[in-house]
DNA sequence: TGTGCGATGCTCT
DNA sequence: GAGCATCGCACAC
């Protein structure tokens, strides 16, 4: 099985604005004893703690979960919601609260693994929601705080997306103003994304 | 292929 | 004890 360079640190300090559109194209790679399972990018989400009210570090909140977006950029903060684990990658400078949740992935290797970790579904079904991919992946709570510049869960280069698209998030009704921010990224035209 | 809705557990108040 | 950055199923077309 192939191994991927990581991209440096040095990738992760940028706006997270502009992060979260770098990240489009770029491939995920996890590693683990039962395989490689790794996927293209192509949908993100930015969150932008002090000013968005929509992140779960809006107005500064520090608690136990939000404690990592406080950290320098390229950490790794997982988090459950209802049943399933979402998968973000922490951005701006340290004490800066900002993060980019990853929302859908286009599955490059390990397909067969993504099947009998989410048996029954089509291939297409795999990885097109936040939590469906980190179900595919293998992605865990406790990846929390880890850094995705290191194996086993890392971003690698890929492929340079021909158009982004940009437009409001999703599934947060209840972020009054902050709902109407174009913060969502995806690759115009990918068959993996949904919506 | 697309929409609607109920289940669900963890975090914070 | 409330509120969610969701998923899967059922059902219509």
């Amino acid at each position: 099985m192939t191994s991927y360079p990581p991209l440096p640190q040095s990738f992760y300090q940028q706006p997270t604005l502009e992060l979260a559109q770098s990240l489009l194209g770029c491939l995920l790679v996890h590693e683990t004893s039962e395989g490689i399972t790794s996927g293209y990018i192509v949908e993100t989400e930015a969150y932008r703690g002090a000013l968005d009210r929509a992140a779960h570090s809006f107005n500064n909140r520090r608690t136990k979960r939000t404690e990592i977006m406080f950290h320098t950029p390229g950490h790794i903060y997982t988090y459950t919601m209802h049943r399933q684990v979402l998968l973000n990658v922490v951005s701006a400078d340290a004490e800066i609260p900002e993060a980019v949740l990853i929302r859908e992935l286009e599955p490059k290797d390990g397909m067969p693994l993504m099947e009998t970790r989410r048996p029954g579904r089509k291939p297409r079904e795999l990885t097109n929601g936040p939590g469906k991919l980190c179900q595919a992946m293998g992605i865990i709570q406790s990846h929390y705080g880890g850094h995705f510049i290191n194996p086993p869960l890392y971003i690698t280069e890929g492929y340079n997306p021909e158009q982004v698209e940009t437009g409001p998030r999703i599934g947060i009704p209840n972020a009054q103003e902050a709902k109407d921010f174009p913060w969502r990224f995806w690759v115009h035209g990918n068959r993996y994304v949904s919506r």
